[in-house]
Formats: structure tokens, sequence, C-alpha cells
DNA sequence: CAAGATACGTCAATATGGCTGACATAAACT
DNA sequence: AGTTTATGTCAGCCATATTGACGTATCTTG
């Protein structure tokens, strides 16, 4: 569609407006390439599940809160509030919904039985699965194209990009098992 | 806190529900491992600009339109609103903002002066660089964990991670470029 | 046992950032 | 002159997040 005003990155800095001056030189030294991969990666990533979770009415928050209490049964309320950081005002709506639509169950505590454990019904394990699918898919195409030491490399990569000070209890078990993956 | 009632994955599918079903044997095939290290490792990539733009009364929508701005200099309205895969309504109050606060100008185009080329200012650099240098603090700290190599492994992954079917402006600047970065 | 802390639920109000639909204007194209 | 395109804007809706307050059951502790 019509005419190239489209610069290559830092290309047009003299056609820069007014008030803009000149680029400062720590520039160079900013990962821009990978700020902007991961940025589109999660984008199509979590796109992947979006898509289909229209199927059923549901969004993103159900998505998150579905695939840990699939991946981490009897998880409480209060870890799942740990790992997604949000309030539990906002989860209480959608763990409702996936309550009452049959996604999942609770199951009192036995040491204590304030606590409310959180289980996936096969109904909701389905939707997870579903969806880890799809997301796979993508994944398993995207591993093809660097050989086989390659996923080793991203894994490590990912988890350095993790904070490690103050992690929750999910995040506990992932870098507790370590390298004892599958 | 308290007692381990905290599995580890799929560790206690027999203390599962009475809906919930044994898991499907398929589960094993998925990439359960790198979906939740994504889901970790982009929600910390992205917090740390979060809790910078709190202090400018900005939130996450202000960023992207920043970065892209300021990334690819003369930027029309249209391929921005391709590249965030929002509404021109709901990119409307964001760049009015950033507009009005002087972070961003807009030049009437040359050949086509309906459009209105975006531009970042000195001030619009300035917010864009300090949150890229938050985010190439971490990613530099991760990249250093996985050796020289792993970095162009790092970008292949990524990049295959990336819808190729109808990219936008940016995305083909992105690929187009290929190896030739920096 | 009584007091306090904890786990969870919920009501109410508010903000952000998406969305659709409709309409307006200016400039380009035919 | 008429249509299409690029952009802006008004009005309203929805999902998801927030804070603050309060209630209740249950565990812990003096």
């Amino acid at each position: 569609m019509a005419d190239i005003n489209f610069s290559s990155p830092q290309a047009a800095s003299d056609s820069r407006a007014a008030e803009s001056r000149p680029s400062p030189a720590r520039d160079g030294a900013l990962r821009w390439d990978i700020i902007e991969l991961l940025f589109f990666a999660y984008r199509d990533f979590v796109g992947d599940a979006d898509h289909e979770l229209e199927a059923f009415g549901f969004g993103r928050a159900h998505h998150r809160v579905m695939h840990f209490v699939y991946r981490y049964p009897g998880l409480k309320v209060a870890d799942l509030l740990d790992v997604l950081r949000i309030t539990k005002q906002s989860l209480g709506r959608v763990l409702k919904q996936l309550l009452d639509e049959g996604y999942i169950v609770q199951k009192t505590g036995n040491n204590d039985r304030r606590q409310r454990l959180l289980y996936a019904t096969a109904k909701g394990e389905a939707l997870v699965a579903r969806l880890a699918t799809l997301q796979t898919t993508r994944i398993d195409r995207a591993l093809e194209q660097i050989g086989p030491a390659g996923a080793e490399t991203v894994r490590r990569f990912l988890r350095a990009m993790i904070d490690r000070d103050d992690p929750d209890k999910v995040l506990e078990t992932i870098f507790g098992a370590a390298s004892a993956k599958e």
C-alpha cells in the first residue's frame, strides 16, 4: 500500500522532528533485536490460545488459572495468587466461573481445613491439553530449526531471564527440579 | 508457610477430584516446561518496564507505542495499528497522551499529505532508552549464562516462533534484515 | 479458653486497555 | 465530480486489573 516511508531502524535519524536530538551513542549497546523478537514471539505464542479460548467464552485469565491448576494439582488459592501476581478479587471472578462451569473443583485441605485445594476436572484437563497442544506445535516447529542442542540452550536462556529472588511455589518447583526434567 | 500440599507436576494424579480422570498419555508429548518458562520469562521481562512506567503515569500500551515509533522513525498510524494489532480507537487515546505530553511528534507526509508520520522527541527517546536499558540488563545477564553461540540460537528460536504469514511492515523489516543485524 | 492471625470469599468503586459502530474531514485517485 | 483512503473522534461496552472494607471459618498461640 502506497509508498515506502518506512525507514529501516535508525536509518532515518536525519529526518527526525524538530525537538528530536541525535540518538545517544549508548543506543548500539541495547538489545533491540531480542527485545522485539520477544515481543512478537510472545504475541503469537499466546495468540494461539487466545483464538481457541474464544470458542469457550474464556479469556487469557481463565487459561492461566486452568494451566497452573492442572499442572500443579492441589494448588492453594494463595499459591495461585503468588504465581499470577494478581489480587484475590481479580482471581475471584475467573475462578468462580471455572468452578461453576465444572472445569475446576475445590477440595478442603486435610491438614488445614481453611484451604481450598484446586484440581482440574476431566473437562478442565481437556481444555488445558487442547491449548497446550497448539502452543507445543509452535514450539516444536521453532525447535526443529535450531537443532537438538538448541532446545536446552533455549531452556537455559529462559530460566536465566526469570527473577530468582522471592520465587513463588511453582517457580520453586520448576527450579528445584533443575535439570531433572522429563 | 505451613505444610507442603504442593505436589510436583503430575505427581499427584491419584489425589485428583472425583470427576477427574487419569491424565491422557499424550501429556508427555507436550512442551510444558517451555510453555511455563516462556510465561515466567515474559512476565518478568515486561515487569522491568512496567515498574518504571508507573513513575511516568504510563502503562504498557504507552511503552509499545513509544518503542516502535522510536525504532522505526516516520511510522504511519496505520503501520502502528498493524504491528500492535489493536484498533485505531484504542491507539487513539494512548497516542494522544504521548503527543500532548511531548513524547512524540507528528509530521505530515511528503508524498501523501493525509499521513501523519510519527517521530519520537528527545523526551520520548529518553524514555524508550531507559526502558530498553532495563530489559537489556536482564537479557545480557541471561545470555552470559549460555555462552557466545547461544545468543544466535536464541534469536533463531524466537524468529521461528513468529508467524510469517501476513507480516506487518515492522516484521518485514526485521526478517528482511535477516542476519544483517547491527 | 480467649485472642489473634490466617485463608478465603465478597461487596463496592475505580482504572486501563481492549472492542464495535458511526460519523467527519482532508487528501488522493479515477 | 465521485470514490476511496488515512486519520481522528464520539459514544458505549467488556474484560481484567486495582484498592479498601468487611465477614466467616479455622488454625495457632498465650
